[in-house]
DNA sequence: TCTGCTTCTGTGAACGTGCACAGTAGCGCA
DNA sequence: TGCGCTACTGTGCACGTTCACAGAAGCAGA
């Protein structure tokens, strides 16, 4: 690779001193129109490209962005959430010449890494996704005062790590309304992990719709996986076999849940209505499709990136950003 | 935040020289135990991380490795093949301490700001996903030399640019036969674009198969889309209402084919075969569930990743690795 | 003419490393 | 004693920027 050219190169190829050329390149005032014009042809010429270390050795900015994915599960990129908010992440920060670099924090080691890495200043700001309740790598973050953002809140730091997110309550209680409009009586839930705000949040929701028939018998926890909302369902179905509807917290256990009321020889939305929450791609391919809760995936990610944005120019605090969900009727509800 | 300790301090804090500090850090030779554990003791008691900044600034080394997605497409990252790769680089690179940078590559801009980030010096190595045939920025990233792997090969490149990838001519073989083997007589097959190399070579293997009964009626070409397997599948049958099979070269694009045949009332696999290809996670989903051939997707992100760190570290120039595919039977075929 | 202000430019120092080099101490051997 | 070798340590410089500062040039006003 042939020697790369430096500031000073250019600065001898323009004819001025590197000062100048530093205040074209970081557009300072006070450079005449004569210079400015030497200075670009210059850059021109030489295809100069400054070089981002040595400017972040000087001004302690990076230029780079850390996303902390904390969900050990495989398939996290599938999940359209992480998925949609990556790919807007990185085209945000582009398009602001801020790069993103991705971090896996799936166990301990992972989360040791990622504090070095922040510790060792390589980002300018960190971006949470799915962080789980009391993970002590969020309170070492904190520590140092490194701007961040969440996608998603984290539970317990709501006050303190700003966040976007859907409104997920609100989401839960127009599905469960839906399903009440309908006519259903019996109206069950499977749940999200209670670590996770879309665990805890969506039963909220549902609970706020049904009040006291919301009974401890008709909720049961998944992990956001089939599987689990497969046996979810089944669990459901030998502690109420009379129920007649089960909003999921999620398409994929919704999925899920479909198979084992096929298998039990329930008839969807017949016997069992199911109200799935996300919209995903899975929700399309059901059968019967699903009656959903979509989410504004592509706003809240948007949103994440412009908090982050705003913390690392130094703008004081930023409120969190909750945004509104809608329902979307297939056949399964 | 509070100011990092530098090298300087924890030579102070061991009192030693710099130098001494920094060959414990690269662990050099030629440091006596009592140094070393003073250094080390050191280190811990002030917190000291290295400054990479300013190491890259001497060494020429970043420490981080860019990932570049050529897909424009929407979805990509709910891809399982783009998932995997990137979960398995950021795993395997973070093994050793080096950082993923992911950026699009979908449209000329994006290309540009890839070229200049490389240019810039801020990687050590590329990794190219779904790079186009003919693509410019791959010539540039070429004649900058900077260790570049692709996963899965770079159509007109596979001589220049090293590559992992699943043999898909012989997964496109072994489902053609499959279907031959059921008795299948009229074998269409919706390819994948003409530019990848999923879309030539799982073409090629399907040739190799029949022969002279690939005739043209029998071929249509999607975008990997399950939109385009769809109307693929409906031209298919227009041209051909006979046909018995069809060799799909993705499962996505096998579930809108599938759907078609569903809304033209063909019963899978009884009037229709199907074979999918990938063995993703639609595959199982779809009804009836899909007979596919599965990539070995981890293993070829775990070989890209490896022959990027090979390049990087310097060894010669390294060969491709392909890997092979396997055939699931379900019930489509 | 002097003073003060604005606009513009160049220079030296600093950022935190790694590396080449010089140098020291100890030891074995002729 | 002198020489060469090994094991170890410290120092100066370079990497490519930005920033603070010093100054120059031009102009207006007293």
């Amino acid at each position: 690779m042939a020697k790369r050219p430096t500031i000073h190169d250019v600065a001898a190829a323009a004819g001025v001193s590197r000062g100048t050329v530093s205040r074209v390149l970081n557009d300072d005032r006070y450079v005449s129109p004569a210079a400015h014009a030497a200075v670009r042809r210059a850059i021109a010429e030489t295809g100069y490209i400054v070089n981002r270390n040595a400017r972040s050795l000087v001004t302690q900015r990076t230029g780079s962005v850390v996303m902390v994915l904390s969900e050990p599960h495989e398939k996290v990129f599938e999940d359209p959430n992480y998925s949609t908010t990556i790919r807007t992440a990185i085209r945000r920060l582009g398009e602001r010449d801020v790069s993103l670099v991705i971090m896996l924090a799936g166990d301990d080691g992972d989360r040791e890494r990622v504090v070095r890495y922040v510790r060792g200043g390589h980002a300018d700001g960190v971006l949470l996704m799915s962080t789980h309740a009391g993970d002590p790598m969020v309170d070492e973050l904190e520590s140092m005062r490194i701007p961040a953002v969440a996608c998603g809140a984290v539970v317990g730091k709501e006050n303190v790590i700003p966040y976007a997110a859907a409104d997920d309550r609100e989401g839960a209680r127009q599905m469960t309304r839906h399903l009440v409009e309908q006519g259903r009586r019996k109206i069950a839930t499977i749940t999200g992990p209670m670590d996770t705000p879309g665990g805890i949040q969506r039963l909220e929701g549902f609970a706020d719709v049904l009040g006291r028939k919301a009974s401890r018998k008709l909720i049961e926890h998944g992990d956001w996986t089939q599987l689990s909302g497969e046996s979810a369902m089944a669990r459901l179905l030998e502690r109420t076999p009379d129920l007649d509807a089960v909003f999921v917290a999620s398409d994929l256990m919704a999925a899920g849940a479909l198979s084992t009321l096929r298998a039990a020889g329930r008839r969807v939305p017949d016997d069992v209505a199911v109200g799935g929450f996300d919209d995903s791609s899975v929700a399309a391919t059901t059968h019967p499709p699903l009656t959903t809760i979509r989410q504004p995936l592509a706003e809240v990610a948007e949103e994440t990136v412009r908090l982050l944005l705003a913390l690392i120019d130094g703008g004081g605090p930023v409120d969190p950003v909750i945004l509104p969900t809608r329902l979307i009727v297939r056949e399964s509800a």
